[in-house]
RNA sequence: CCGGGUGUAGCGCAGUUGGUAGCGCGCCUGCUUUGGGAGCAGGAUGCCGCAGGUUCGAAUCCUGUCACUCGGACCA
């Protein structure tokens, strides 16, 4: 194939060029995503819903071993659930999907297309919570919601997505604080150490948490392009949720309680993490825990004998430790490599005549292209070794990206420099006051995207109005 | 929601006084090839986004609408 052609069939948005379309272009081609025929609904594709199912299986691991059980809760919440927490439903009616027909009957109460399940959980914790000895309930589910949102993208923004919500209630205030720090501890942990994205861990502010909660935790990872990405989120309910439901239990002391509460979720939004954090112009880079392949193996000379026999013999043996893929097809190795570098696929394995001739085979790294000539005997102690290096080369180069672009600031005006001329973290002081926030946003296109838990003392007045500032807040432009 | 761009074959695109649709890649068949997107020969593929309108006649002109996309606002 001609280079001109190469580029009229498979030209990718160059990542530097045009960030936005250059995601848009990986979504497709690397056979993530389809559109469907609904606006601003996608379907996951084989390659992409099996990153999700690799997601799901390490993170719903991490829940159980906390103690965490699995449920099905209903797809339809009837408007007065909704209704009963007010905070609540003024975050989520106005992006609510309505079922007002079933059949052809006309529903006497509309139901609710569930954006989020607190409300459900509520109900059912009503019924079945009767004693403190029933405490803590400790529920997540894996399902779809729907927001109706007006604009959309692949993963980040879809009507319907994927994802996780955990709904725990607990005796005293302290566990469920507790709860809601262990799981977003758990998501920071499933992203550095499974992912290999950093994250800032932090607290919500006021106007940026979840309608309802008396507190929002959240981690925060830079894109590529110095965006933020919210990528999961725990929330600590205190005890509205169940003053507004009617959730009680007998305490300890026989008096009617009602319990503490929390929810955390992290969605298929985290996909679209893991394509802006560590995806380069030859397309996707998957980290090898996610990877649906870990280890493409490509053979050459394929027609020669012995060469596929023994490819096959590799894959076989491969596969009890890896997620293998043997591509035999009669592309050329050329296509076969483009192809899995497009899709992210972390090693590469040639094995040709002249390899099988010396008991050896190729290695080839996706993030940096490292060739390694390795005898056969050693692949299952090398490819390991590589994973490795290859996961830990992600974290560093998005490590060093987040620090690159993470700037202090103490006066409005180095605020408003640095955000006119880079796209990143700013971090500054802040003196609490949401008009300050809001300031922010009109003067400098800013806003917050925690308040981190660990915090510096870079001055001690806050930029916007002046007066005495104790926090530090992370600022920066989001998805 | 506001503004810009785009919808023609699976993908990338061409198609001007309006006349019944083309190119490259891919796909199918066969042979040769195979360590960075292979070559030759033959073959199949279209509700020209959708709906109206103008016209003898519309991919082409007009109106509306939907979707995708980029930017901004909004949302979390």
């Amino acid at each position: 194939m001609s280079e001109q052609n190469k580029k009229l069939v498979e030209a990718i948005t160059p990542i530097n060029e045009d960030f936005a379309q250059w995601y848009t272009d990986i979504c497709k081609k690397a056979e993530l995503v389809d559109y469907s025929s609904v606006k601003g609904c996608v379907i996951l594709r084989p390659y992409g819903y099996a990153i999700w199912e690799n997601i799901q299986h390490i993170l719903d691991g991490m829940f159980k071993a906390t103690g965490h059980q699995n449920v099905a809760m209903p797809l339809f919440i009837p408007e007065s659930l909704l209704q009963k927490e007010k905070d609540h439903v003024e975050g989520f009616a106005p992006e609510c999907a309505w079922v007002t027909t079933g059949g052809a009957e006309q529903l006497e109460e509309r139901l609710c297309v569930r954006p989020t399940s607190e409300t459900l959980f509520c109900d059912h914790f009503a019924h079945v919570l009767q004693s403190y000895r029933d405490l803590p309930l400790l529920y997540n589910q894996w399902c779809s919601v729907v927001r109706w949102e007006k604009t959309t993208r692949p993963f980040l923004r879809s009507r319907e997505f994927w994802w996780q919500e955990g709904h725990t209630i607990h005796e005293t205030a302290e566990e469920a604080i507790a709860e809601t720090e262990q799981q977003l501890n758990c998501y920071a942990e499933f992203c550095e150490k499974y992912l290999r994205i950093p994250v800032v861990k932090g607290r919500k502010t006021d106007s940026e948490k979840f309608s309802g909660a008396e507190a929002t935790y959240t981690i925060e990872a830079m894109m590529h392009d110095g965006k933020a990405l919210q990528s999961g989120t725990s929330h600590y309910f205190g005890d509205g949720f169940s003053r507004a439901f009617d959730v009680t239990f007998a305490g300890r002391d026989n008096k009617l309680q009602y319990p503490f509460q929390t929810s955390w979720g992290m969605s298929t939004r985290i996909v679209g993490a893991i394509i802006m954090t560590h995806g380069d112009d030859e397309g996707l880079i998957l980290p090898p825990a996610v990877a649906p392949i870990q280890i493409a193996i490509v053979p050459i000379a394929q027609h020669k004998p012995g060469v596929l026999e023994k490819a096959e013999e590799l894959r076989v043996r491969l596969a009890k430790n890896f997620r293998v893929h043997l591509d035999s097809s009669d592309n050329s190795p050329g296509w076969k490599f483009s192809q899995y570098e497009m899709k992210g696929v972390p090693l590469r394995l040639e094995i040709g005549p002249k390899d099988i001739e010396k008991g050896q085979c190729v290695l080839v790294r996706r993030d940096n292209r490292e060739k390694t000539f390795v005898p056969l005997d050693a692949l299952e102690t090398e490819i390991p070794r590589l994973l490795e290096a290859l996961g830990e080369n992600l974290y560093q180069r998005a490590l060093e990206n987040r620090e690159n672009r993470t700037w202090s600031a103490v006066t409005m005006e180095e605020v408003k420099q640095l955000s006119a001329e880079h796209t990143g973290f700013i971090k500054t002081m802040w003196c609490g006051d949401e008009a300050c926030e809001e300031k922010m946003k009109e003067e400098a296109g800013l806003s917050s995207r925690c308040m981190p838990f660990e915090q510096e003392n870079l001055s001690d007045v806050c930029p916007c109005c002046g007066r005495p500032a104790r926090t530090m807040v992370i600022w920066g432009k989001a998805y």
